[in-house]
DNA sequence: CGTTAGTATATCGTATGCAAGTGCGTACGT
DNA sequence: ACGTACGCACTTGCATACGATATACTAACG
């Protein structure tokens, strides 16, 4: 009970990092309700940070606040991806647009380059593999190679604001995709010529250009995401009218699941969600 | 100390509120510190809800928590206006273009006409008046009026979280116009011709049009934003080196607020009085 | 058998107590 | 007289206690 006190918000960041962790991951589940309490006892710690690191998630739009329910994951719906990548679109392209009218910093461009050869580079490799998709590791690393190209470019414009809400939005966008196949060569390289194209407008001065480039490259990101997430809602659908058996789920979620194991098997009652 | 519970976050949200107008009215000056203990005895409640009101005022940007000094009123720079308006700019234009891209409804349509009409009556009825600029309710008034206008074609772009992105923004950017003159006509025409001309595009369907002519009207207003704030930085480094007297600054600023109302010495840093 | 009232419990919002870290003033020693 | 070290009062962070409320379950009654 007496976890040494260390001054800085040290408990609350523990208790903010391990709920996103668990949102993140999918080990809780969209629409499952978590308690102050709840979370408190499992983190080992009092309610106060809990309840604050909650405050926090619920003000960036992972959890939600339902009066006498507790804080439940948010229900990643169709019209939340739009908007998250519209707004990426709306601030990345203004981003480019900006960075391509200024010139260039040699280390900058040195830096856009690397990242952006590093995809090409795991195309490369994928191809060489044999192998179909990337694994989970690779797709780790791809997706930090991407988020570091784009984040690049946020902060070449120079606005920590924008770089902060495009990063934000982009933690948020994980939450829909805490699960999902690995990109082959062909998406890989369809990637690497955006970035390519981007970079050269850049490099060029093209603004216009730029900003096509790049605009174009994160609506055909949204429209992949949308199908994605559309194969998974129909699962889920699925799911909702013939649920399958725990064992089977135990195996299709290879996670270190939920320990204390709920002992009430709570069904939410009127889901209303109505899809059209 | 014994306030009605009401089940919400009603004292959460009092302190909240009660914080955000003193800095938005300027009564709390940038850069000074305040504890939580000092603004829970100030508003008659206890430490926790001014400290989650402080913790979500710091997220949104309003304060700034320095580790050993408590939370500090945000010190505006040149550069955050420079950002605060980007971000505008990036959004809203980018709002603008996918309204123009659908067809309005006619519902919409008034009300943005209405929006329009009534910054052109302002700048006619100040010309009647014969004075030389709005007073601080036609201020206000101008203000909200504005503020609806913008707000209006992002909520008919259908992007909630873009709008909250800009909502927070433009309060935010209230912190570095808390005294500024009124608008004079010559001023009002020219918004009110943006206003128009963005509006006449989205009706003609040319998105590309509409979107220029928002940017430049944003440009333009965050010129305008710059050339006050520089004004206001050459009086504030006059008044560093010779500080008026505390009886003209009462004058300067028109209080209207506390009940109990202590006699509150200059909080500068430290303060932290015990009065009542 | 269905409906309603009562109770029990979980949940939140708020208040308060306690411990630790930091800056500033002061007093003491050289 | 100057430098140093101590102490105090301030600050926050965390834990816990308390009160109210809404939901869910149960039991009794029509």
């Amino acid at each position: 009970m007496k976890p040494a006190r260390t001054r800085d918000g040290s408990l609350r960041r523990k208790a903010y990092q391990f709920i996103q962790q668990q949102v993140l991951s999918g080990r809780l589940r969209a629409g499952s309700a978590i308690s102050e309490v709840g979370l408190a006892k499992q983190i080992g710690v009092s309610r106060t940070p809990v309840r604050e690191a909650i405050g926090q998630l619920v003000a960036e739009g992972f959890l939600e606040q339902i009066p006498g329910r507790g804080a439940v994951v948010i229900q990643p719906e169709r019209e939340d991806i739009l908007e998250l990548y519209e707004l990426r679109e709306a601030l990345e392209v203004y981003a480019v647009g900006k960075v391509a009218r200024q010139r260039l910093r040699s280390a900058d461009s040195a830096a856009l380059h690397a990242a952006c050869e590093e995809i090409r580079a795991m195309a490369e490799g994928l191809r060489r593999s044999g192998r179909e998709r990337l694994d989970e590791a690779e797709m780790q690393r791809f997706l930090a190679t991407d988020l570091r190209f784009h984040m690049l470019l946020l902060r070449m414009a120079g606005n920590r604001r924008m770089m902060k809400v495009v990063a934000d939005t982009r933690l948020l966008t994980r939450v829909f995709s805490y699960r999902r196949e690995g990109h082959d060569a062909a998406l890989l390289d369809r990637i690497y010529q955006y970035h390519h194209g981007v970079l050269e407008a850049i490099e060029a001065g093209d603004a216009a250009r730029a900003m096509e480039r790049l605009g174009e490259h994160i609506r055909v990101s949204m429209q992949e995401r949308l199908e994605t997430y559309e194969r998974w809602e129909r699962e889920h659908e699925l799911n909702r009218i013939m649920p399958l058996p725990t064992s089977v789920l135990a195996q299709l979620e290879p996670q270190g699941g939920a320990p204390p194991a709920p002992p009430r098997p709570r069904v939410r009652s009127g889901a209303g969600r109505t899809a059209p």
